[in-house]
DNA sequence: TAAAATTCCATGCTATACCATATTAATAGA
DNA sequence: TCTATTAATATGGTATAGCATGGAATTTTA
């Protein structure tokens, strides 16, 4: 599976009209079967964090898996029903147009504060869009909570194949 | 399958009459075999839900699901007798007349407070229909809820797929 | 026959489809 | 290896179709 992956900066014209990274689009194509049909492939935009302004992007494939599991757990239980308020409620589906772009609605843009540019950020199985200082911000965040980690708990001990097994 | 998502506003004139979110139509004619035959597309709405002021709007193909599920508990069972109650006899068709709209009756808009306007909740395979203050009021208490979790109960502690297998 | 419900028509608006272009990247050929 | 040619991006502008909504006409029903 092909992976969102590097940061990209973007035009935001006043229609919401942003280009997707082409890296991103061969990722999204290649997990939309709409793409086979010649149609766009599209994906679906998370909004749900509050606190965190950002937006979170979800291949076709990507966010099946998650609604997947959504969808398994009992119907009118209230983990399903606050999970569904957080991921399918607060998102929309976005297609991408003949021209790479997709469109941040007057709502979307506002609840990232986002007007004349947005960077991409690849996260693996999806993407973030984020205002440029915003996410410089948070990425200082990031690397200073890194740094606090002493050798022994540090988040790379996690990746060793065993951890996975010993879960 | 395409899902119902986001939220969205809309106006109920004094007959009724409200629009149904272009994105939400795209899922209703998915569902529905009659679309093809080039039929308006309808949907089931339910209302039972004690204590919940919403109506719950489901595809032809997810109710269906929902039905067959209770087809399969045993005939003249108790539990049966109830969820036929509460699913068949607190619902109604609904078909979607030409501009895309639906009407609610008098019954309904009083049944959840709506008089000008109401929001659509995507909710998956279903959606909802609130009157605005309603819906903001239990979002703000879904949040809240969520925010009491701790991380070792958090409902997003579900949707890690071992976690299923768990079961 | 009056009221209610449904169908039909009209319109401002917005999202999106379409077209154009400058810039960069990829390819091929000498 | 350098350059000519082509292809693919990123971005802007414009036209158009579809959407949300209101009102009138027609049918249904009580």
């Amino acid at each position: 599976m092909r992976r969102f992956r590097g940061e990209s900066l973007h035009k935001v014209d006043n229609k919401g009209r942003v280009s997707i990274p082409a890296q991103f689009r061969r990722v999204l194509e290649e997990s939309d079967p709409d793409f086979e049909n010649g149609i766009n492939p599209s994906c679906v935009l998370v909004h749900s964090q509050k606190g965190k302004k950002c937006l979170e992007g979800y291949s076709i494939s990507s966010i099946n898996e998650v609604d997947d599991l959504v969808s398994n757990l009992p119907r009118y239980s209230r983990e399903r029903e606050i999970l569904e308020r957080m991921l399918n409620a607060q998102s929309s589906y976005a297609q991408i147009d003949d021209n790479g772009r997709l469109v941040l609605s007057q709502k979307l843009r506002e609840l990232i504060n986002v007007s004349a540019e947005a960077v991409f950020i690849g996260m693996g199985d999806k993407f973030q869009i984020w205002e440029p200082n915003s996410y410089d911000d948070d990425m200082q965040k990031i690397e200073r909570e890194f740094e606090a980690y002493d050798d022994s708990n540090n988040p790379f001990n996690l990746l060793r194949s065993s951890s996975i097994l010993a879960k």
